[in-house]
DNA sequence: TATGGTATAGGGCAATTCCTGATTTTAGTC
DNA sequence: GACTAAAATCAGGAATTGCCCTATACCATA
């Protein structure tokens, strides 16, 4: 019985390159490409793929929230997030979203095909720098609870506060996400409030502790 | 006649895939991989591929030095860029470098494989979005200067740079500063033509990077 | 002295933000 | 199902800010 598997990545080389790996496989089929969260939230409802493989930092809908969206409209898929970064935002934010598990890009394609299998088999799969940090981040919270900033944030407006340090005009936001510069303004005004933060320098230096965008051009 | 390429880049997952890809390619052969510079440098001397293909934001010994350094140990090799990253520095740091084209890494593989004949051909590759970058750095830098980056600016610049990249208003900076609004304002659009850069986010990862401020609150 | 970079600043129009208020959807609970 | 709270959507109008162009004075230094 085959897998069939979604490729959710902004770069079109690494989704060839993934594609092209996987076609050799004996039992999985790959039923389609996104190049962001958006277009993987909606391809997922269509395709209903067993495993999305997903990108963690990807401009606009990043992997985090793409994978609690997916995982609302439909649970049983099962999301691998495969990302360059081990940082433990990236970590326990994708776990928190609902991915079963993470792999390192650096990672050998071996221990992809491991991770699909493990992961199709409703087991969870971690790498080994990742289940570190995981175990370091259990660890140290044990004793005092972590506040989770950026949980205070509604998933549109985390969406709209990660274009915003990305650079995006309002306007721009408006255009990407289909609806009205005004309600695009009532959302950075939310975020604004909700965050106690009323300038757009301060907002993305927030955006990216929290990870919603780097710091590399 | 066959063409020998060496593939470089610090994530393994991102050489299986090329070197899949290019496999099935008739004239192309991958005569090996290297995780990161200096094991380019090295391969370089001992295999003399055609072309490498080389990542230019590695841990390490990174794209740009280790170009310099396969260049002035191996003429005859040519080098293609393959970067995620679309920003000034490190498109001309790699042209500077001696490469013979640069891709991003959201091309497809059929741009790569013409890029890989182009520059086997002892020509150069550019993508469009690189050579827009090309451009608007030879225009605005007719002289050709090199910069370190953060040198550009003026003492002034930097200042105003710096209380933007805090979070103050136009408005404030002028009243610390005692000058007028509309002097700050003419600094700003100093700072942006000069680093083009044209948005507060963006503005700001740039100071943040070039230690004008942190991220801490 | 002629050139170029720096620092300063104004005018005018376009764009954005701020403030207030309102409707519709969605989610959770009794 | 009804009730409620939160989220998501949008608008009008005033206030502010940004953008483009232009301009002057002050230094260096070639």
């Amino acid at each position: 019985m085959e897998i069939r598997v979604l490729i959710c990545d902004d770069h079109k080389i690494m989704r060839e390159g993934l594609r092209n790996l996987l076609k050799d496989k004996a039992n999985i089929v790959v039923v389609g490409e996104a190049e962001n969260g958006r277009d993987a939230l909606s391809l997922v409802t269509k395709l209903k793929p067993d495993i999305v493989i997903m990108d963690v930092a990807m401009p606009g809908l990043n992997g985090m929230e793409a994978t609690k969206m997916i995982l609302r409209e439909y649970q049983e898929t099962r999301v691998i997030a495969l990302s360059m970064h081990s940082g433990k935002q990236f970590v326990t934010g994708m776990f928190r979203a609902g991915a079963s598990g993470y792999l390192l890009k650096d990672c050998a394609f071996d221990e992809l095909m491991d991770a699909i299998k493990a992961v199709n088999s409703k087991h969870t799969y971690l790498s080994r720098e990742i289940s570190d940090v995981l175990v370091r981040e259990f660890v140290s919270n044990i004793d005092g609870g972590v506040e989770e900033p950026g949980e205070v944030l509604s998933t549109r407006e985390k969406e709209v506060l990660q274009l915003i340090s990305e650079g995006n005009s309002t306007k721009l936001i408006a255009e990407k996400l289909f609806i009205s510069v005004k309600t695009v303004e009532t959302h950075r005004q939310k975020v604004m409030q909700k965050l106690n933060i009323f300038t757009i320098p301060e907002l993305t230096k927030y955006a990216i502790r929290m990870g919603f965008t780097s710091l590399d051009e």
